[in-house]
DNA sequence: TAGCTGAGTATGGAAAAGTAAACTCAGAGA
DNA sequence: TCTCTGAGTTTACTTTTCCATACTCAGCTA
């Protein structure tokens, strides 16, 4: 952050957001990787119990070449790893499980899971529950602050981080 | 969820996850809503201060046909409503503002905006910093379940729900 | 060695998104 | 009345993504 922008800041407690450079935002980025289509419904998958090509295809009824497309590239993030299955009979063939990489996903895609369940939801309720394995408790994604305080959204307050740049002069 | 299915869940503690019907996924709905170019983005702008059809285009560099059209959706749809602004000397303009609908995806957007933050921020950090207002300490999104407890992913379990079904047969 | 199967690749057309610029429209001010 | 401005709409074109289907490939079995 350059002078100018901590002026600012300091001065109205506010920042330049309108002249801010918005190329290393962290939600882009992220959606540069899951934003395409399939690819967070390829996760979904991986979750609720699949691990092969087929079925992937079967569940997701998806066209081949993407589901293919899609796969290579949550490899090559590190956000699935492929592994051998071998059916007796049957060579070794490659299949798709989690990373740590992408378990971290999850409360991405629980926030629009919840988001779903409460405002599309079929009138009879979820197609799907998540609840506390043990506990059996209903969960959901929530605000945490790091002194352990939940947080409604008005209470975040958005500053410019170590890697706020202004736009460049055009 | 018919007998079948529930034989097969009481049976193995899983569930026929190859052969359910995946058009109900609250996931997959929610997408439908905010998976499109530029929306989530849009939502970012609205989070950030902005509500001006030319400062959101300003700030997103994106193309003033689907900012319009995203606009709209986006107001069909609840996630944000229309106000109008006067500015001394000119007419009343509208200007878009966020909902309670909306605000209900923030956590979504924050679960989006700390995985980039981890794996995909620039070497010296985040653009953007999230913190509590007032105890100051940083946010993020975290899984809970109803007892408060703090939810591993590994520890949240899947089941169907009430409007859980198989697949037609083809 | 011919056929079968799961896991892809290749291809061609349709739909959506991106780009750029012109055009409209309502009201405030000169 | 003429002009200016913000907020769009429209048009025309290029590029990208999506979809459906056909085809290939490797190794296991008959």
């Amino acid at each position: 952050m350059d002078a100018t922008t901590e002026a600012l800041q300091d001065d109205a407690g506010t920042f330049p957001h309108l002249d801010r450079d918005t190329s290393n935002c962290s939600i882009a980025r992220t959606l540069e990787v899951v934003g395409e289509k399939w690819t967070i419904l390829i996760l979904r998958e991986v979750w609720y119990g699949s691990s092969r090509f087929s079925e992937f295809e079967r569940v997701l009824g998806c066209p081949r070449n993407l589901l293919a497309a899609r796969l290579k590239m949550l490899v090559e993030e590190g956000i699935l790893a492929t592994e051998t299955y071998k059916e007796p009979g049957s060579r070794s063939r490659p299949k798709y499980v989690i990373t740590p990489k992408g378990v971290d996903l999850v409360p991405a895609v629980m926030g629009l899971l919840q988001w779903g369940d409460r405002y599309r939801a079929d009138p009879e309720g979820p197609a799907m529950l998540s609840r506390h394995r043990g506990c059996g408790a209903h969960v959901d994604a929530r605000i945490r602050c790091d002194q352990g305080h939940a947080v409604q959204p008005e209470d975040i307050e958005s500053i410019p981080g170590p890697a706020f740049r202004l736009r460049p002069a055009e």
